[in-house]
DNA sequence: TGCAGTGTTGCTTC
DNA sequence: CGAAGCAACACTGC
């Protein structure tokens, strides 16, 4: 689900609500999610702690956290990462009975109107005290929970690898250029490693080619320094226009409060449509390109699948 | 009905 | 070495 833009929305809707906050519980069903510490011991070692700040690195959503009665200044991390169908939301959930196991959000903040929504994914909670609760619903559970002091966090190669934020303002055309022309791998690939730059995944790294008019499967280092500043601003342009329409919503990406992103409409080449999605067999193939009308391609790279106009976007010149 | 396909990542295999 | 395959898991459309 999230890449930058969707993750970026979510740490920006949970900051305004959570920080100052301090976690009076914490539940779970899925233990094989919380990778630090040992799931059993993350409950006390979590609780009473209070939360200062949250932040995204890359994919990654970072809660800082203190002990308030500590006399020295202690920081926490607890790091979620929600890969491919995770998402935090904001709400409260009560649970049905023994039997059916349900999960209910109870409340839709938007509105302040009651709104009822049985959520069965939800497998992880964070309550705090003002009565409202962080949830991680996660369809597939692939999602990542790490919780340890604030160096130790930092210092594991989850964040350490990471290559630099593709929107910082210090990152300039020339670090990009230096970066990407250094990789022997094909460029679609390349944007998506995370230890090269971070933030992209397969639904924008196939919209920057598109509108850079990039052939997915070219070499990285054998890219012109005119096509690498066409991708660096191709990325620059989408990922800060996705991250202002929050987030792009296909399947089941919402935003904190359960709002699906903006960013689905804006979609060149990436499948969003009723006909061309659906969360199995679907593809934009058989769509016609928007800049010159001819048919979008489907292929395979790495084990995912790259959609492109195979008229834009050429591999020979 | 079974299988291919889904926003991610990391480990194994060749 | 690098690239490809597969696994984690649940679900759906064809």
């Amino acid at each position: 689900m999230p890449e930058l833009p969707e993750v970026e929305t979510i740490i920006n809707d949970l900051k305004k609500k959570i920080v100052n906050r301090k976690i009076v519980g914490v539940w779970f069903d899925a233990p094989s999610l919380i990778k630090k510490p040992q799931p059993k011991d993350l409950r006390f070692k979590i609780k009473d702690l209070r939360i200062i700040d949250i932040k995204r690195r890359g994919k990654n959503i970072l809660t800082y956290l203190i002990n308030p009665k500590s006399k020295i200044l202690n920081q926490k991390i607890l790091l979620i990462h929600q890969k491919m169908t995770g998402h935090l939301l904001y709400g409260k959930w009560s649970f049905g009975k023994a039997q059916d196991k349900q999960k209910i959000i109870v409340k839709s903040l938007t509105k302040g109107a009651l709104e009822e929504k049985v959520n069965n994914y939800i497998h992880f909670i964070l309550y705090l005290d003002n009565g409202w609760q962080v949830g991680l619903s996660d369809l597939r559970k692939f999602a990542k929970i790490l919780f340890g002091g604030k160096e130790e966090i930092e210092n594991l190669p989850d964040l350490k690898n990471l290559g630099p934020e593709p929107l910082n303002e210090s990152f300039k055309v020339e670090k990009f250029i230096n970066l990407i022309s250094k990789k022997r791998g094909k460029i679609k690939q390349v944007l998506m490693d995370q230890n090269v730059i971070v933030g992209i995944g397969n639904i924008y790294s196939d919209e920057i080619l598109w509108q850079a008019k990039i052939h997915p499967f070219k070499i990285a280092e054998k890219l012109k320094i005119k096509e690498l500043k066409n991708i660096y601003s191709a990325m620059k342009q989408i990922l800060k226009k996705a991250v202002k329409l929050r987030g792009t919503s296909v399947s089941d990406f919402r935003d904190a409060f359960g709002k699906s992103g903006g960013y689905a409409k804006m979609l060149k080449v990436y499948p969003h449509t009723k006909r061309s999605y659906g969360v199995g067999g679907y593809q934009r193939e058989g769509e016609f390109c928007q800049r010159c009308g001819t048919i979008i391609k489907r292929v395979k790279i790495g084990g995912r699948s790259a959609h492109f106009c195979p008229a834009c976007q050429r591999l020979k010149p």
